[in-house]
RNA sequence: GCGCCCGUAGCUCAGCUGGAUAGAGCACGCGCCUUCUAAGCGUGGGGCCGCAGGUUCAAGUCCUGCCGGGCGCGCCA
């Protein structure tokens, strides 16, 4: 596949050219050659820093080499004018009929158009939401299940081969208590006279989950099973059986329930994953073993007592033989625990079970979002996926921060025990599907966001989602009173009437959107689509305004018909990108505005 | 106490993995908008990039130390 990325394109003219110049030195001393677009736009299309940074090892002055550089570019057939300028850059100015010629590229690619092959088809898991199975999707969990979801659209567009995958803890204390939870409304199902009090005080660690969302699953129970899960008991009519007569069955059956209703949530937010792993699953096949074992033949598995946490040690701290990891042979700072002092495993071991049956699936590089409460986490699930691939598969911890919910100006609470949190389909049917991923979007993941519900279902400039959707409505607009032409017949426009700087500075950012999508994709920060999409939308209203005060910059012009299909083919274009870039997103383009 | 993340215009945030004179929106000032594309448009002011050192031809960006905020810190997930 060729790359539309113009940047790209010329670099490799750079470097040949500074290889001709300068023939004794070897290709590597070319690696740090950039062509990118100069801050400031006076400077040109294109700036290279060439001869500043081969200055050194080809001994030469790079004010001199980048006079000598720019000769050579200034005689490119897409270079309109090159010059040195500064210490040692190279300014270019490409031939506008080569910006133009951009443009049946564009429409030749249509959606494809900056599909890149950053990734070379390498094989990448990325890993997200990944909630534990013990209630419904709340805003919590949303940020991280919109940047997963467009982070994985952007790899796959950048050319990696893309598994979309969600981790089910479904294995620990938590869902054991899910488990009594969910019983209790069965019981309740069945008709009992214990009071939810009384039925807590036989539950090991308290009655958590008392949400009404399990009511529903205890009357499934009661169908499913009828009473034979309960005993009879002269006080309570139905009263609890021994745990071990029930207690897998009913959380196999909740968590079953409670994965079908999350991927519910995920469905309306647009979020499909193509793998559900099981960490009870995982834990069956034996997998913590396997790893545990992998590790110890590489030696680096030992029994040992960890100190105490410097400056603070907990009240009830007491030296304690574990089964430990060495993580510090991979950069952690302590060794970190797989087994608990009753020989139990812990949940980090559990997770390494976890990457382990990822590197087995043959996976090349592993990315996750988590939340910023999981940070502290990084460094060891680095140093236990370096452990187990031999530091083959790299592996890359999105962060995501927490996410402020305000309604009328006023911070939204949440909390669990008060029943006030907003559940992900609140969110959803409050604003809108896309409203909520766009506007998720819209800060890099790990830096804290306000979600003020009233703005952004607001219809003005301040509001990203509007702003964009706007434009590609107004494209579209225009491309339906023009009755639709076929995107290959606007490809062979007369596209040199393109001349005013409107037009020509739209162009100049459709051009960029190749390099866009492979820098976001490398810095693994999806919110860069978004400004990207924004910066766009703008240059196009602002022609579109050029043409208010213009009538001869209009789109269509019954009198030019030439100069129409040319126009045509810019905004078709314009709409192609963002519609790219929304389809990275996960946001559907809209047609109108209403 | 230790580790990680963050600190950029009055506010909310970008800043393209080290490039030239640091940007956008909001807010503020001024001008425009009876009509052909106005759920507005144009234009202007506004900054010791938390502070102090260091590396570099070049630092908001990298390193060190402080200050301030968030998160985390054996047998929770």
């Amino acid at each position: 596949m060729p790359s539309h990325d113009i940047f790209a394109a010329l670099r490799t003219r750079v470097v040949d050219a500074l290889a001709a110049l300068l023939p004794e030195l070897p290709p590597e001393a070319f690696a740090r050659v950039l062509v990118e677009p100069p801050r400031d736009p006076s400077h040109g299309d294109m700036a290279t820093n060439g001869a500043l940074v081969v200055g050194k090892a080809a001994k030469q002055a790079p004010p001199k080499l980048a006079a000598a550089l720019a000769e050579k570019l200034a005689a490119l057939p897409e270079v309109e004018s090159a010059s040195p300028a500064g210490p040692g850059f190279v300014n270019l100015r490409l031939r506008e009929s080569f910006l133009r010629a951009q443009l049946p590229v564009i429409l030749d690619a249509a959606e494809r158009y900056g599909d890149g092959a950053t990734g070379a088809g390498r094989r990448v898991d990325v890993e997200y939401v990944s909630a534990n199975p013990t209630g419904p999707m709340h805003v919590g969990h949303c940020r991280g299940a919109v940047v997963g979801d467009a982070l994985a659209n952007l790899l796959a567009k950048a050319g990696y081969d893309v598994t979309k995958e969600y981790y089910i803890n479904d294995a620990g204390a938590q869902v054991q208590a899910l488990g009594y939870a969910a019983y209790w409304r069965y019981l309740q199902a069945l008709g009992t006279r214990m009071t939810e009090e009384e039925y807590a005080q036989l539950v090991p660690g308290g009655l958590q989950y008392r949400g009404e969302y399990l009511i529903p699953v205890g009357e499934a129970l009661r169908e499913r099973f009828g009473d034979s899960l309960a005993t009879r008991d002269e006080i309570h009519g139905i009263g609890m059986a021994g745990p071990d007569h029930w207690l897998a069955t009913v959380r196999e059956f909740t968590v079953a329930r409670m994965m079908e209703a999350i991927r519910e949530d995920l469905a309306a937010l647009g979020v499909v994953q193509d793998v559900f792993i099981s960490e009870a699953q995982l834990v069956r096949e034996g997998k913590l073993e396997q790893a545990e074992a992998l590790l110890a033949a590489k030696d680096l598995i030992y029994r040992g007592v960890l100190e105490p946490p410097k400056g603070k040690t907990p009240e009830d701290w007491e030296p304690r033989e574990q089964t430990l990891f060495r993580a510090t042979q991979f950069g952690d700072e302590v060794d970190r625990p797989l087994r608990k002092s009753d020989g139990s495993g812990t949940y980090f071991a559990n997770d390494i079970a976890n990457h382990l049956h990822k590197i087995e699936r043959g996976f090349d590089e592993l990315v996750h979002v988590w939340g910023a409460d999981h940070g502290g986490y990084v460094k060891r699930m680095q140093a236990a996926v370096a452990a187990l691939s031999d530091k083959r598969v790299p592996l890359d911890v999105v962060l995501t921060q927490i996410v402020h919910v305000v309604k009328d100006g006023q911070p939204v609470r949440m909390s669990k025990r008060a029943g006030t949190y907003i559940t992900l389909r609140d969110l959803i049917d409050e604003v809108g599907r896309d409203a909520v991923r766009f506007t998720m979007l819209t800060r890099k993941s790990d830096a804290q966001m306000e979600f003020d519900l009233d703005k952004v279902v607001e219809q003005s400039r301040d509001n990203p989602v509007f702003y964009v959707q706007y434009a590609h409505a107004r494209c579209r607009s225009v491309l339906r009173q023009a009755e639709d032409p076929a995107p290959g017949s606007l490809a062979e426009a007369p596209l040199e009437v393109l001349t005013d700087a409107a037009e020509l500075a739209l162009i100049r950012r459709l051009v960029q959107w190749p390099r866009t999508v492979e820098a976001a994709a490398l810095a693994r920060e999806p919110h860069r689509i978004a400004f990207f999409l924004h910066d766009l939308a703008s240059d196009f209203h602002v022609l579109w305004n050029r043409g208010r005060e213009d009538t001869t910059l209009r789109f269509i012009r019954a009198e030019e018909p030439e100069a129409t299909r040319a126009r045509l083919a810019l905004v078709a274009a314009t709409a192609t990108v963002i519609r790219s870039g929304l389809a990275v997103m996960g946001v559907t383009p809209v047609e109108e505005m209403r």
